[in-house]
DNA sequence: TGTGCGCGTGGGAGCGCTCCCAACGGCTAT
DNA sequence: ATAGCCGTTGGGAGCGCTCCCACGCGCACA
């Protein structure tokens, strides 16, 4: 029996209407009334017809998340998978779909085909570059998104990221605290947001210290383990040579320790490691590597929150309203990488975590 | 300005009908009006509302990807970005989308939820799992679905799979050609089909061969590299100790590789390795690595092309029909870790690679 | 000149919802 | 007693397509 909103209303003995209220959550019905509705479409186990939906109501209730990188390049990162779950799990929550969209075709037709065809009723872009000509004509088309990251280029959207600046600014702060003092770093391709942040970050630490910093001490790498093995490598070939470093990424971090212990060198009483992400790998690394975490999931989550409260609050177009930017805090984790283990215990144990003041912060564009 | 059929109809001066045959590529239009008309649409940028189309037709033309299988599992793996490669570009060519169904929350709610709700035309379902009672559940709906991998509990269902028994046992073949005898293994999850069925390719190749199995040469993983690296340690402790391994991934075939070279032994002077898929660090390892190739983008774009094929041929709920199981060839590729560079060039270069025969296999069940 | 047929085309009737307005008591305010 | 209002409810009018039937035309046939 294919079942529709007039079937259960006949069934309940209400009207079509009425049905449609308490499916939707309209407060204007009668308690007895929903009570006796939700029981029909309980034991129908009715499920409104999407495009039905949104055919009459103008919306999908199907968000996008974007990722304008290559495919292979995302999944090797253990960054998305924790984005996607967080986006999905506040879609869930709300009802709404989310749909991964792979950019296969010619990026402009894509965008111009989901948009013309109605079929998202908005979009997460977890854009990563720092120039992103993409961006530029999703907003021209005045089509609701949140970015994932910021964007330097476009203040007027709303945004979530994580503060990397302080987070990599913290780590620093910590390998100075540790009594290095020849701290260099290996960054993430310099075309992307999140690594000139942390490379911003990583400056004003040695600045908050009074360290000098020195061109020779900052390699980048491409988020990759081979890449951190390589600037890894590179680093140590600089004279002085550094005696910690703070890596931009678990990853590289892990490929800088196997450099380092290649080169014959003691981690952390040779040379102190602390990377950035917190994931799988860190804890187990030998040995396991003091981090700055990131909240992914969180990130995902509060993204897909917003462009949802977003979208249901506009009354029309009125996409482009107030750019809301949301940053979450990072944490230090502190672990053997960084040479604390070597100090006094009663001084690891005060410093184990070190929150970044300030949790979640809202600001106004 | 609002597109919709019917304005576009009114510009190019023909009724709405004529429209939507040209967009849907009706072959009762003189050509000389369907000429015109495309021409409107592209002036116009139309492209017809999805939801409209969904419920005037009675199909969506979304297609799921279900991995029943927690997310990080799925994108540590490198198998799953090429199938929803390879099955969103099928998808793409035919004007179908792809969604990934995360499986979040509650399998039976989820399925019934996507059913129930029209949302999606069929499913793509890439389980791995030998018993899997989701399956059953989902072919108790009667919903058109198509079956990465095969399920030996559900004979009745189209699946795609890749030759793993023939390539497993062409590795294995290939070893003992190059003179190993004492030919061990590494399966993955022995709850797994494609794992079962590389041991028993395996298998076969011993008994091709004349080569008797022993229980001791076969050590189970989970096909993660440091699960490959302890089987591998095991194997090590048997006597007498294997002179080659054929291990069924890539990822635990680098782990049994490190294992070996931390035991002091020379690949492949002391012991061959052979792995399965031939995935990016394959090639790169140390020494590179003999490996069976399975075409992953090829099965997700196999599979979903004869999904869509099913959806658009089936007259209606017909979808019980005879069921088709494709088996995509597998292929060895020799590189350095099996030993065949120890031997003579001429026979090097015949070698180098050995196709599966049969090609694409089409069978009725 | 009439009949039959096929091609190309137009328009009606929905698909299953949401939105909006009207209607219906039962109240309180005048 | 009459007007006005609120909390509930019902039903009409679409949303923008697809599907199907009917219509007109030119042609070959008798």
């Amino acid at each position: 029996m294919k079942m529709t909103l007039e079937e259960i209303a006949r069934l309940a003995g209400v009207s079509r209407s009425t049905v449609s209220r308490v499916i939707n959550d309209d407060p204007n019905v009668n308690d007895t009334t929903r009570e006796r509705v939700w029981q029909v479409v309980k034991a129908n186990d009715f499920h409104p017809n999407t495009a039905a939906r949104a055919l009459a109501g103008r919306r999908s209730r199907v968000i996008g998340l974007v990722i304008p990188q290559a495919l292979n390049a995302i999944f090797a990162d253990p960054y998305f998978p924790l984005l996607i779950q967080g986006s999905a799990a506040a879609c869930d929550e709300r009802g709404y779909y989310l749909m991964l969209s792979l950019v296969l075709r010619q990026a402009d037709d894509t965008f111009r085909w989901l948009i013309r065809a109605r079929h998202m009723d908005g979009l997460l872009v977890a854009s990563a570059l720092a120039e992103d000509t993409f961006l530029t004509r999703l907003l021209d088309e005045h089509f609701p998104l949140v970015l994932v990251g910021r964007s330097p280029a476009h203040a007027d959207i709303t945004t979530v990221d994580v503060d990397n600046v302080h987070g990599a600014s913290m780590a620093v702060r910590h390998l100075a605290q540790m009594g290095y003092s020849r701290i260099a770093t290996i960054t993430g391709p310099t075309n992307m947001v999140a690594a000139l942040d942390r490379r911003e970050g990583y400056l004003r630490g040695l600045q908050a210290m009074g360290i000098e910093a020195s061109a020779g001490y900052m390699q980048a790498g491409d988020w990759s383990e081979g890449s951190g093995t390589q600037a890894m490598e590179r680093l140590l070939r600089v004279t002085p040579r550094p005696d910690a470093v703070f890596v931009a990424s678990d990853n590289m971090a892990v490929g800088a320790l196997k450099a380092a212990r290649a080169a014959g060198l003691r981690v952390p009483e040779d040379i102190a490691v602390v990377g950035f992400d917190d994931i799988g790998p860190a804890a187990t690394a030998e040995p396991p590597l003091t981090t700055v975490r990131q909240p992914i999931d969180q990130l995902g989550y509060l993204a897909a929150s917003t462009l949802i409260e977003q979208l249901e609050s506009a009354p029309a177009a009125e996409t482009d309203r107030a750019a809301q930017h949301i940053v979450l805090p990072t944490e230090l984790v502190v672990r053997a990488s960084c040479g604390q283990a070597l100090r006094p215990a009663a001084n690891y144990a005060a410093m184990q975590r070190v929150p970044s003041e300030g949790g979640v912060t809202y600001s106004q564009a």
